[in-house]
DNA sequence: TTAGCCTTGACT
DNA sequence: AGTCAAGGCTAA
C-alpha cells in the first residue's frame, strides 16, 4: 500500500482536530467544535490556478467546516460516531439541505448532484440529521465533487469498526432512498476527511501526493455504494491516516522527480500536524515522471535549479517551500505554455491588425485607458455578491471570507445572470448585440455609444477595464495584459526579486484593489492564473524598449476596438429598426470586457444543432420518434431551448457571426449568416436568442452554423413543439425514411435503448464545452491552444465519467471494477463522443475564442493528432453511411465501456452481462428500424477497433505531450493517461 | 513593501 | 518625434 501524506498549508487546527478524531479521544468533540468555529474564520474562496480550473466556477458556499454538532444531545458514554444527534450550521440552520463544498475542490463536476437541492454546477455535500434520533449517526447523503483529487472515500477500507457502522448506515440510508448516489457516513468519519478535504481546498493537487511507505493505521473513512467515489476514489483511491508525525507530509517535487520531503507547516500559531493519505492503486503524476518523464520536464531548469537551491537553503520552512512548488509549478505550466511551439506564438507577429478586419489606430484610445470607469468593482475575478442565497445561507460576500465566493475571470453571477436573461430579452431577436459575450448587468457607462444614433464610437473609453488582479483601473499593458500599475509593480518585484510569499491563511484570499497588499502570495498566484507573463519580465533588467509581446497587444486592442465597434453597430442597428423602446443600452466596453462569460448558461451559443448532416429528406431517427423528440413521420425535431432560436429567425438570425467580434469566421457562412447586416433585426424571435454568439465566441467550420436551420426540422404542420428539458435534437440525416426503410414504429425500440438516449444530455456537453473555452481565455491575450484542447478533454473526461457512474450496468460494479474499465475505455469514448457530436450536433470544426484565438474543436476527436483528421474524416464518414443514430451511439459507447475483455474484472459476469445485453439491444434496433442498411449491427461494430485505434493513437500523442512538459498536468486526463499505464 | 510617477529605448 | 511597455525611483 502506498501512503501519502497531504501538507497542511492552513492553520493546524484542522490536523490536530483529525488527530483526535482518528484516536478516538473523548476530547474530540469539543476539539472538533472549536476547530470548525475556527474554520470558519478560514473558509475559502477559491482562486483557481488556470492550468487547474477547468471549467470551475465558484458558487458561494458554506463550508461543512462551519457546521457544528448538536451539543445539548451528545453523550459522553456514546462511542464518537454517535454523539452527533444532528448537524446544525453556525446560524443554526438544520443539516438537511445541501451544503457545499465548493471551493474546496479544484473544479466543478459537470453534471449536478441529483440530490442536490439545487441544480448550481457546484460542489456540495448533502448531510441528513440521523433518523434514528439522537444517537444515530449523521448520514452523508450525496457528494458532488468537482475533483477526484477531492474523493476521499474509499470501500476497499470496510474492514474495521467505522466501517461496519458505515456499512449498517449504507444499508439504512438506501431504504430510505432507493437511488444508490449515496455515502453514509458517521460525523465521525466526516471528522476524518475533514482535514484532508481542507487540505485540498489549501491547494494540495492530487498529484502532488507522493508514496510514503509506513505502516501508518488505516483509517477508513466512508464506505460508498456505488456514488461518484465509485468510479473517482477507486480512480484516486485515497484514505485518511492519521499521521501524528508533523514532519512527513510529503510533496512530490514538482519537477516530477523524486521524492522531495515537504513537510507541512502551519503559519498560524496553532501547532502543526498532518495526516497521512493513502493512496494505493494510482501512480502519482510523480511517480510517470520520475519513471519515464523527468528528464523531459523541460524548459523550467532555471526555475527547477532555484527552487531545488532554495529547498536545500530552507528546509526548515517548508511551507515556503510548498509555497515555492506551487509557484513553481506555475511557472512550469505558463513556461510550458509559452514554450509549446504548436502554437500560436506570443511573438508571431506575423498577424497583422488586419487580421480583424479594421484598421486600427492604435492611438485612438489607448492612451484614455487612464480615464477612471465607474464600473462596479470586482473585476471578473471579484465576489460575486450576487449569488448569496443560492446555497444554504448563500455565504457572506464580505471581504470576512466566509464562503464568498471567487469567480473565475469572467465568472457568473446570479444577479448578472438575470440581468442578462433580462437584458436578452429586451434585446429580442438582436441578441447579437450583445454578442461579444456580456450583456448589460445594470452597468451604463457614459460611452457615447449609448447615446443616439449615427454617432461616432467614444474611443475614450474603449480600453477602459479593470485589473483582472485587484479591480483597480488598468494603466496599460503590463507583462502580457492590461494591469494597473500597482500590480504591475508588484509583478515585476516579485519576479525580479524572486520572491516568494506565504499565505497564512488558505491560498485563496480575495485580491481586490483595498486588499491586495494583504496577502502577496494569493496576489501573485493571481497574477498568474490572469495570464501575466512571467517572460515579459527582463533578466537583464534592461529598460526601455519593447518586447516581444508588442504585437499581441496590439492584437488585442485592434480587437477590443472591433468588438466595440460591432457592437456599437449592432445597437444602432437595433435601435432603429425596434424604434424608441428599447432605451440606451448599458453596455461599457469595460464593463463587458470584465464580465466576458457571465451568465454562461444564458448566453452560450451553442453551435447549429443537428446542421452537419442536413439533408434534404432528413428526417428523425427511430430513436427520436421513440422518445418523442419529434413528430413521427413528419421529419420534425422538437424546438428544443436551443433550436428554437433558429426555427423560428431564420438564418437571418442564425449566427449572425457577422456583428459579433469578427467578420472573418473562417469558412462558416454557408449561407444566411452572412454578413453584417442581418443580424439585428432578423430573429425577433424573442426569447431563447441564446443562439446568437452572445459569449463572444464564434463557432466557425464545417457545419455552417449560419444556414444550419434546416437541420432541425419544423414539424411537418408548423408547429413546434417544445420541451423544457430535451436534449439537443439529433439524428437529422440518419434515418430510415431517406432509404427507404418502413415507417418507424417507435414502440419497437428497446427500453433499453431508450433509457441510453435519455441519459446523454448533449446541450449540457455544449454548455460546458463552450463556458470553458470562454473562460479560459477571458483576458487572455494568447492562450495555448493545446493546453486548452487538454482542459476541454479533461472537462469532457468528468462528464464522461459522470455520465457512466450513473449508467446501468456499470453502476452496479464495484469500483474496482469501474476504474479499469474507464481505464480502457475512456480515449474511445471521446472519439466516438466527437463522432457524435459532430454527426448529430453539428460540432464545427473550430471556434473562435474571446481573446480571437480560433480553437480546432476537432482537435479534440483527434485528441491533439492533426494527422488523424483524415482517419477520423474516414470514420464519420462510414458512420453516417450506417445512418449512425443517437441509438447507435449509446450502444456504442456502452459497448467500448462494458469491455469484457478487461482483465481483472471481479464482477466479469456482470460486464459481460451487460455487454451481450446491449449488443443485442443494438442489434434488434438496427434490424428492426434499419432494415435497409445492410449489416448494419456488424458493420458498427467493426467500427470499434477503428475508433479504438485512433484513440490509442492519441493517447500515445498526449502521453508524450505530457512527458515533454507541454500539456497541463494536474488533470484528470493525465491520471487516466498515466493509470492506463500502470495496469 | 507599496504604488504612483519617472526614465528609458526599441519600435513605429 | 511619438509611442508605450519595460525598469527605476521614492514618498508614504
Amino acid at each position: 500500500m502506498e501512503n501519502f501524506n497531504v501538507p497542511l498549508l492552513a492553520e493546524s487546527s484542522t490536523s490536530s482536530f483529525v488527530n483526535n478524531a482518528a484516536s478516538g479521544n473523548n476530547d474530540s468533540n469539543n476539539q472538533h467544535h472549536q476547530h470548525l468555529q475556527q474554520q470558519q474564520q478560514l473558509l475559502p474562496h477559491h482562486h483557481k490556478d488556470q492550468m487547474l480550473a477547468a471549467g470551475s466556477t465558484f458558487l458561494p458556499f458554506i463550508n461543512y467546516t462551519q457546521l457544528q454538532k448538536n451539543t445539548q444531545s451528545n453523550s459522553d458514554s456514546n462511542p464518537p460516531v454517535e454523539n452527533f444527534s444532528s448537524l446544525h450550521a453556525i446560524d443554526g440552520n438544520q443539516l438537511d439541505v445541501a451544503v457545499s463544498l465548493g471551493g474546496l475542490c479544484d473544479r466543478i463536476f459537470p453534471s449536478p448532484n441529483p440530490h442536490s437541492t439545487n441544480n448550481n454546477n457546484h460542489v456540495d455535500v448533502k448531510l441528513s440529521a440521523p433518523s434514528g434520533g439522537n444517537s444515530g449517526p449523521v448520514i452523508l447523503e450525496s457528494v458532488t465533487m468537482s475533483s477526484f483529487a477531492n474523493i476521499l472515500f474509499n470501500n476497499r477500507n470496510n474492514n474495521n469498526n467505522n466501517n461496519n457502522t458505515n456499512n449498517s448506515n449504507n444499508n439504512s440510508n438506501n431504504n430510505n432512498n432507493n437511488n444508490n448516489n449515496q455515502l453514509t457516513a458517521s460525523i465521525e468519519t466526516l471528522n476524518s476527511i475533514d482535514p484532508l478535504l481542507l487540505q485540498k481546498s489549501n491547494s494540495v493537487e492530487y498529484h502532488q501526493l507522493k508514496p510514503l511507505k509506513n505502516g501508518a493505521v488505516s483509517t477508513p473513512v466512508v464506505s460508498t455504494s456505488g456514488f461518484l467515489n465509485s468510479t473517482t476514489a477507486q480512480l484516486l483511491d485515497f484514505e485518511v491516516v492519521p499521521n501524528n508525525n508533523n514532519r512527513d507530509a510529503i510533496v512530490a517535487g514538482s519537477n516530477g522527480l523524486a521524492d522531495t520531503t515537504t513537510t507541512t507547516t502551519t503559519t498560524a500559531a496553532a501547532a502543526t500536524s498532518a495526516c497521512t493519505v493513502n493512496r494505493r492503486s494510482l501512480h502519482s503524476i510523480e511517480e510517470l515522471a520520475a519513471s519515464s518523464c523527468a528528464a523531459t520536464n523541460v524548459n523550467t531548469t532555471t526555475i527547477i535549479t532555484q527552487v531545488e537551491q532554495q529547498k536545500e537553503q530552507h528546509k526548515e520552512h517548508q511551507h515556503q517551500q510548498q509555497h515555492h512548488q506551487h509557484h513553481q509549478q506555475q511557472q512550469q505550466q505558463h513556461q510550458a505554455g509559452n514554450l509549446s511551439g504548436s502554437n500560436i506564438s506570443s511573438d508571431d507577429e506575423s498577424i497583422s491588425e488586419d487580421e480583424f478586419g479594421l484598421e486600427i489606430d492604435d492611438q485612438g484610445g489607448y492612451q484614455e485607458t487612464n480615464s477612471s470607469h465607474s464600473q462596479q468593482s470586482g473585476n471578473g475575478a471579484g465576489v460575486a455578491s450576487a449569488n448569496s442565497g443560492q446555497l444554504l445561507n448563500g455565504g457572506s460576500n464580505s471581504s470576512a471570507g466566509n464562503g464568498y465566493m471567487l469567480l473565475p475571470p469572467g465568472g457568473a453571477s446570479a444577479a448578472h445572470m438575470s440581468g442578462n436573461v433580462a437584458g436578452s430579452g429586451a434585446a429580442g431577436g438582436a441578441g447579437n448585440v450583445a454578442s461579444a459575450g456580456v450583456v448589460g448587468g445594470g452597468h451604463h457607462s457614459g460611452t457615447s455609444a449609448t447615446s443616439g444614433g449615427g454617432e461616432a464610437i467614444d474611443f475614450k473609453h474603449l480600453f477602459e477595464e479593470l485589473c483582472p488582479v485587484c479591480g483597480d483601473k488598468v494603466s496599460g499593458y503590463h507583462y502580457g495584459l492590461l494591469t494597473c500599475e500597482s500590480c504591475k509593480g508588484f509583478f515585476k518585484r516579485t519576479v525580479q526579486n524572486k520572491k516568494v510569499y506565504t499565505c497564512v491563511a488558505e491560498r485563496s484570499c480575495h485580491i481586490d484593489k483595498t486588499q491586495r497588499k494583504r496577502c502577496p502570495y494569493c496576489r501573485f498566484q493571481k497574477c498568474l492564473e490572469v495570464g501575466m507573463k512571467l517572460e515579459a519580465v527582463r533578466a537583464d533588467r534592461m529598460r526601455g524598449g519593447r518586447n516581444k509581446f508588442g504585437p499581441m497587444y496590439k492584437r488585442d486592442r485592434a480587437r477590443k476596438l472591433q468588438v466595440m465597434r460591432q457592437r456599437q453597430l449592432a445597437l444602432q442597428a437595433l435601435r432603429s429598426s425596434i424604434g424608441s423602446d428599447i432605451k440606451p443600452t448599458p453596455l461599457s466596453p469595460g464593463y463587458q470586457q470584465a464580465y466576458p462569460n457571465m451568465n454562461i448558461k444564458q448566453e452560450i451559443q451553442i453551435p447549429q444543432v443537428s446542421s452537419l448532416t442536413q439533408s434534404p429528406d432528413s428526417s428523425p431517427s427511430p430513436i427520436a420518434i421513440a422518445l418523442g423528440q419529434v413528430n413521427a413521420g413528419a421529419g420534425g425535431v422538437i424546438a428544443t431551448p436551443l433550436n428554437v432560436g433558429n426555427l423560428s429567425g431564420g438564418s437571418s438570425l442564425g449566427n449572425g457571426s457577422s456583428n459579433t467580434t469578427n467578420n472573418n469566421s473562417t469558412g462558416s457562412s454557408g449561407g444566411g449568416g452572412g454578413s453584417g447586416g442581418g443580424n439585428n433585426a432578423g430573429g425577433g424571435s424573442g426569447a431563447n436568442n441564446s443562439n446568437n454568439i452572445p459569449d463572444g465566441l464564434q463557432r466557425n467550420g464545417n457545419s455552417g452554423n449560419s444556414n444550419s436551420n434546416s437541420s432541425c426540422h419544423e414539424t411537418g404542420n408548423g408547429s413546434l413543439q417544445n420541451t423544457a428539458d430535451s436534449k439537443l435534437c439529433f439524428d437529422s440525416g440518419t434515418h430510415p425514411s431517406s432509404t427507404g426503410d418502413a415507417v418507424i414504429e417507435p414502440l419497437r425500440v428497446s427500453p433499453m435503448i431508450r433509457e441510453f438516449v435519455q441519459s446523454i444530455d448533449d446541450r449540457e456537453w455544449q454548455t460546458q464545452l463552450f463556458a470553458l473555452l470562454q473562460k479560459q481565455t477571458y483576458n487572455q491575450v494568447e492562450v495555448d491552444l493545446f493546453e486548452l484542447m487538454c482542459k476541454v478533454l479533461d472537462q469532457n473526461l468528468f462528464s464522461q465519467v459522470d455520465w457512466a457512474r450513473n449508467t446501468v450496468f456499470f453502476k452496479d460494479l464495484k469500483v474496482d471494477d469501474q476504474m479499469k474499465l474507464l481505464q480502457h475505455s475512456w480515449s474511445d469514448m471521446l472519439v466516438l463522443d466527437h463522432l457524435h457530436h459532430r454527426i448529430h450536433n453539428g460540432l464545427p470544426d473550430e471556434t473562435q475564442l474571446n481573446n480571437g484565438q480560433v480553437f480546432n474543436l476537432m482537435s479534440l476527436g483527434l485528441l491533439g493528432v492533426p494527422q488523424l483528421g483524415d482517419y477520423f474524416n474516414e470514420l464519420q464518414n462510414k458512420l453516417q453511411d450506417l445512418k449512425f443514430d443517437m441509438g447507435d451511439y449509446v450502444c456504442m459507447k456502452f459497448l467500448i465501456l462494458l469491455n469484457p475483455d478487461v482483465r481483472g474484472i471481479v464482477n466479469k459476469k456482470t460486464v459481460v452481462e451487460g455487454h451481450e445485453n446491449v449488443q443485442a439491444a443494438l442489434l434488434d434496433y438496427t434490424l428492426t428500424c434499419y432494415p435497409s442498411v445492410n449489416d448494419k449491427f456488424r458493420r458498427l461494430l467493426n467500427i470499434l477497433p477503428e475508433i479504438h485505434a485512433m484513440a490509442a493513437r492519441g493517447e500515445e500523442h498526449l502521453y508524450s505531450k505530457h512527458c515533454a512538459g507541454s500539456a497541463p498536468t494536474q488533470t484528470l486526463l493525465m491520471e487516466m493517461l498515466h493509470a492506463k499505464r500502470k495496469v
